[in-house]
DNA sequence: ATCAGGCCTCACGGGGCGTGAGGGTCAACC
DNA sequence: GGTTGACCCTCACGCCCCGTGAGGCCTGAT
């Protein structure tokens, strides 16, 4: 067996990842070469480049060695919509940056000038979660920083396979069978059954918005569900008065657990 | 005494870091309270809260919290010079992420192409350290590039206090003082003594423009030393040959520990 | 034959918190 | 004046992602 392709170092050169996370990357089956030689030699061909180049980028993004992993082995991973949803996560630090340099700026200026400065813009940027609120800081409640959400939301999935939707549908589906029983049996909306539900909805909210829902976004959505007919249909359908007990206990959620 | 601040949840909640963080900092004595109360609560004050955001700005930038705590605690600290500097970073890694779409472009192209990409186009952007070389490949050897490292650097420097050069000046005369002897003892260019020296030399550099120096750029600033008037007075006024010997150090130290 | 410069496998450690366990405190309402 | 419930505290263990040797084999050029 011939065995060709580029040795630990070469690929460390080339990525730029030093010997040991490869070696470590190995490990973990994040990355297996493509063969191994006789003495042992790590050996890796054209894919196994490609592939540490999709785990850069993930990595790039924030996400655990194991996530990538799962992520990447998925049956149906499509690498052309991975790298389209990593171009619009990369646009969306670099809003956050530009953020950060507006916070820079304006201390800077608060310091020169003395001027005060609202405890709250002192952290703008800072926290990618938070992000939204500022933007619903500066349109009020409502209005177009949810289209705003929307469209962040949209260009998040743009990076999403079959097989994605698929299991976020089953997730939905799982949680409104869970939500529907719960109203069935009579339980408060903060009773500790609906909460865990919640919070796999928050989660599963996240997931899809490829970023965590801030509170108000959150408790906003839980509305959205009774004031558009679309969804309420969709709810309602399913089990009469979910639609509003899903939006009272996404408010309830929202106060508690994410105030 | 009257006890009145912020406690952790709220300077949580303000600034998005959690509990246990502002626990951990106050821990390695990163970020003390304003007061403790008598039951031992913490409470955090406006001065605070500036500290903790230029903590957050230097975390964002990736130092360590070591680091953080060294450079907020120097004495002449200054809160302008590091909030500029700050700015010129969130520029650099605004470029570096352009950098990163450009080649998420490249390689989808190459995917939906099917033309062949070269190996190590496929990670432009991942690694700060070799942006640089990627500046370099587009400008070819020498040129104009040599003069973006340097404008980096002085952007970089913005943020310095008198106590920073002060040391940076001290730990160059000693890499002088070192190279001057090894070159009157008559030690190769190569030996261990003068290796250890470089890097030192290259760590200085590395400092010095808040980035490691690639290869290319290290030798040419050794070069430099030999063909610009200035840099060649202040070595050869020290010790004859200094100038020329120090080129020979970096040029064999770029090649041996840097390629 | 030698020798630098890769390569390998352990194995330890360390930074930056997450995550309980176990237990006080405070404001508010009964 | 108790009882919540939401805070607060202090340990202390653990996890992730490697950095950093130590100790030893391979290999290609001199």
């Amino acid at each position: 067996m011939i065995v060709s392709g580029h040795t630990v170092k070469q690929v460390a050169r080339l990525s730029g990842v030093s010997v040991r996370t490869l070696h470590h990357y190995d490990e973990i089956g994040l990355l297996k070469p493509a063969c191994v030689g006789a003495n042992g030699y790590r050996y890796y061909g054209r894919e196994e480049l490609l592939r540490l180049q999709q785990i850069l980028f993930h990595r790039e993004l924030g996400f655990s060695l194991e996530e990538i992993g799962r992520t990447l082995d998925a049956k149906g991973f499509d690498k052309v919509a991975a790298l389209r949803a990593h171009r619009a996560k990369l646009e969306a630090e670099t809003r956050r940056y530009r953020q950060l340099m507006r916070t820079i700026d304006d201390t800077l200026a608060s310091l020169e000038g003395e001027t005060k400065m609202a405890d709250t813009a002192m952290y703008r940027g800072f926290d990618p979660a938070k992000q939204a609120e500022y933007e619903q800081e500066l349109v009020a409640k409502g209005g177009p920083a949810m289209q705003t959400h929307i469209d962040e939301a949209k260009a998040g999935m743009a990076g999403w396979k079959q097989s994605d939707f698929d299991a976020m549908q089953a997730e939905a589906d799982a949680i409104e069978a869970g939500m529907a029983k719960a109203l069935v049996d009579g339980l408060p909306a903060d009773s500790a059954t609906v909460v865990a539900l919640m919070r796999r909805q928050h989660a599963w909210v996240t997931k899809s918005w490829n970023k965590p829902a801030p509170a108000v976004a959150f408790k906003g959505l839980g509305e959205m569900y009774v004031g558009d007919p679309r969804f309420r249909e969709r709810y309602d359908g399913r089990q009469a008065g979910l639609a509003e007990y899903m939006a009272a206990a996404m408010a309830s959620f929202a106060d508690s657990q994410l105030s």
